[in-house]
DNA sequence: ACTTCGATGCTCT
DNA sequence: GAGCATCGAAGTA
């Protein structure tokens, strides 16, 4: 896995390379929201994904010739966002400047501000807070217009990398959620066992184990 | 300006 | 598990 998210300051040129590599060493790390307030929202992330044109079937930029305009024009290690049935999701670029590739983060175990979050976010269920792409981007409040091309060190969006590495038999790997093309491919990455792990299920039998 | 589509979420059964 | 609300991006004109 990528050295930068295993220990140190996970900076921008450390998220460059194969979205895959580093959507599975990006499962364990926790991202940390700081508000204009001053108040620290954070959590663990239990689920992603990885997309990489143009050899990912599933990847929307890849079947064009050219690429969403704001994920083509940005660096790797900064934050975008990908927007899906009218809601926005969280992703980290993963390759340089004109090529479209990223990893987008799926879902997250509060674990500080989980208050504030429900403000954001009112579930009845604690449960169905951010277990979902989009759920975690409402529940930390992130206004995509502010995130959007700035850096995964930034002070108001960051990643700390998990204390200690993950087992293996931890993570579980799985197809893809919410896709037509590149069904085939293990591409999602989940805790095991975690409660946290988004509902939706994968469109194809567990790669691996299950 | 208009049309289509989707890496979703919510609200019912 | 099925149906629909929703809106940004891309393609077409």
């Amino acid at each position: 896995m990528p050295a930068a998210v295993q220990a140190g300051e996970p900076a921008p040129s450390h998220f460059a390379g194969d979205p895959v590599s580093i959507a599975r060493a990006l499962l364990g790390a926790t991202l940390v929201r700081v508000l204009d307030s001053g108040e620290r929202l954070s959590g663990r992330i239990v689920e992603t994904e990885a997309y990489d044109c143009p050899r990912d079937p599933a990847c929307t930029a890849g079947r064009f010739h050219a690429a969403r305009s704001a994920e083509m024009a940005i660096a790797p290690g900064h934050w975008l966002f990908w927007a899906a049935h009218g809601h926005p999701l969280l992703q980290v670029s993963c390759r340089p400047k004109g090529v479209s590739a990223s990893v987008l983060i799926r879902a997250i175990e509060p674990l500080e501000g989980l208050g504030q979050m429900l403000t954001f976010r009112p579930v009845t269920r604690e449960r169905d807070l951010s277990n979902g792409p989009a759920k975690l981007v409402y529940a930390l409040g992130l206004n995509p217009a502010q995130i959007a091309g700035t850096r995964v060190d930034s002070p108001a969006l960051h990643l700390r990398p998990a204390e200690t590495p993950l087992a293996d038999d931890a993570v579980r790997v799985t197809a893809r959620v919410g896709i037509k093309e590149g069904r085939h491919l293990p591409w999602r990455f989940t805790l095991r066992g975690n409660p946290w792990v988004s509902p939706a299920l994968p469109s194809m039998a567990v790669v691996g184990d299950g």
